[in-house]
DNA sequence: CTAACGTTTGTCCAACCGGTCAAAAATTTG
DNA sequence: CAAATTTTTGACCGGTTGGACAAACGTTAG
C-alpha cells in the first residue's frame, strides 16, 4: 500500500472497502455496548473475525474507528429531523416524526447507544458538532414549529424542548432497553412493546392526560 | 483491622465512616464522568486525598466501590415514585412527580449518569434488582394510575409507558445536558433551562400540543 | 512506656492494552 | 511465470492498570 488511506481522497482496493465495513460493524456491536474505553482493539478484532494487526492496517489508531463511526452515525441520525417539513398539517407530520425516530430506536439500537455513550462522557469528541452543525438544525426546524404556533396550528410551546422531549423519549426504548424490558416483563416486554410505545406517544404529545371532556 | 469490612454487619471506626464516605464521593464523580472501565483507582484515589493502597484499604475492589455507590443510589433513586401516592388530585400528584423528577436530574446529575451508564451497558450489575424490587414497585404505582383512569380523573393510556416517559424525558436534562447546553446555546442554556423545561413538560403532560379549543 | 491495633505508603507484579515491525502469505500486474 | 504490490500474522514493546504486600507510621489502651 502506498498511500496513507486517510485524508480528502484516499482512493480504496475493493478489499479495503470491504474489511473497513466489516471492520466498522463489527466496532459499532463493540462499542455499542461497551463504550469507547471499555472497548478493545482486540475484541473488535475478533468480532470482524480478523487479527489485530491485521484491523490496524485498515485504521491505524482505535480512534479512527470510532470517528469514522461516529460521523456517519451524525448523518443518518439526524435525517429524521431534516424531514421535519413546513408542508403537510403540522400535527401529522410532528406525529411521523416521532414515528419515525421511535422506528430508528427500534431498527437501529447500536447506533442510538453508541451516541449515548459519547453524549453521556461530555462529548469530548463530537461537541464541536453539536454547537454547530445539530444547534444550527434544531434552531431551524424549532422556527418551524413557532410558525406552526403562531398559525394556531398546535400549541404554543417552547420548540426546543418540544424536541428534546422527542429525542428523549423514544431513545429511551434503544438505550434503556434493558429496563424497559425488566420492568414490562417477560409478557409485555416482547416485540410487541415499540407498538404500545408508539401509541402512548402519540397519545402523550397529542393530547397530553387531562381527562377528555 | 480485624474483620473484614465486608458481610452482614461490618462494624467500623469513625475514620472508616469518614474515609469510606470521601472514596464513595469521589468515585461518583468518576465514575459518572467517565464510566466504570473509564475510571481508574487512582483517579479515585487522587479526587478523594489519598494514595492508591490506602484507598484499597477501604474497598478491596475496585467494583467493590461500584457496587456500594449503586447499591445506595437505588434508594434515593426511585424516592421520588414511592412518593407518589393515591391521596390527593391525580394531575396534581403526577406533576409534582415530574417536578420532583427534574429537580432530581438538576441536583443529582452525576447519580443520573452514573444509573445512565449502567443501564447503557446492559445493567450487567443490577439487572436481578430491575426485574425484582423496580418491576414490582413500577406494577403497584401502575394500578395506582389505573385507578385514576378508571375514576376518569386522567386519560386512559399505558401507565407503564407514562413512567417511562417521565422518566426519559426528565433523566434527559442530566444524562444528555452537553447536548441540551449545546443546542440551547450561550443564552438559553443557563441555569434557565430547568424552570424552561418544568414548564414544558408540565404542558406536554398535561394538554399534549393540540391546538386549544 | 509499651504492646496491640488501626492507618498509610512505597514498591512491586502480572495482566492487559494500544500500537509497531518485519517477515510471510496472498493477490495483482506485466 | 515472475515481479510488484497488497494483505495477514506472530512476535514484540512500552505504558497503564488492578491489586498484593510488607514495612512504616499513628493511635489507643493498659
Amino acid at each position: 500500500m502506498t498511500d496513507t488511506m486517510e485524508g480528502s481522497a484516499p482512493r480504496r482496493t475493493r478489499i479495503q472497502q470491504e474489511k473497513r465495513e466489516l471492520i466498522l460493524e463489527a466496532a459499532l456491536e463493540v462499542f455499542s455496548a461497551n463504550g469507547f474505553r471499555g472497548s478493545t482493539i482486540d475484541q473488535i478484532a475478533e468480532a470482524a473475525g480478523m487479527s489485530k494487526p491485521n484491523l490496524l492496517y485498515y485504521f491505524r489508531r482505535k480512534e479512527d474507528i470510532h470517528e469514522t463511526l461516529m460521523q456517519r452515525l451524525l448523518d443518518t441520525w439526524l435525517a429524521p429531523l431534516r424531514e421535519l417539513d413546513d408542508i403537510g398539517d403540522p400535527l401529522t407530520e410532528l406525529r411521523s416524526y416521532i414515528r419515525r425516530k421511535l422506528e430508528m430506536a427500534r431498527d437501529f439500537p447500536r447506533e442510538s447507544r453508541l451516541f449515548a455513550n459519547e453524549i453521556l462522557q461530555g462529548a469530548p469528541r463530537i461537541k464541536p458538532m453539536l454547537e454547530g452543525e445539530l444547534k444550527t438544525l434544531v434552531d431551524e426546524k424549532a422556527a418551524v414549529i413557532k410558525g406552526w404556533m403562531r398559525a394556531g396550528k398546535i400549541a404554543r410551546t417552547d420548540p426546543w424542548h418540544l424536541i428534546f422531549s422527542i429525542w428523549a423519549t423514544t431513545q429511551h426504548y434503544a438505550d434503556f432497553d434493558v429496563q424497559v424490558r425488566a420492568v414490562l416483563g417477560a409478557d409485555r416486554g416482547g416485540d410487541g412493546r415499540f407498538e404500545d410505545a408508539a401509541r402512548f406517544l402519540e397519545q402523550l404529545f397529542l393530547d397530553g392526560l387531562k381527562p377528555k371532556g
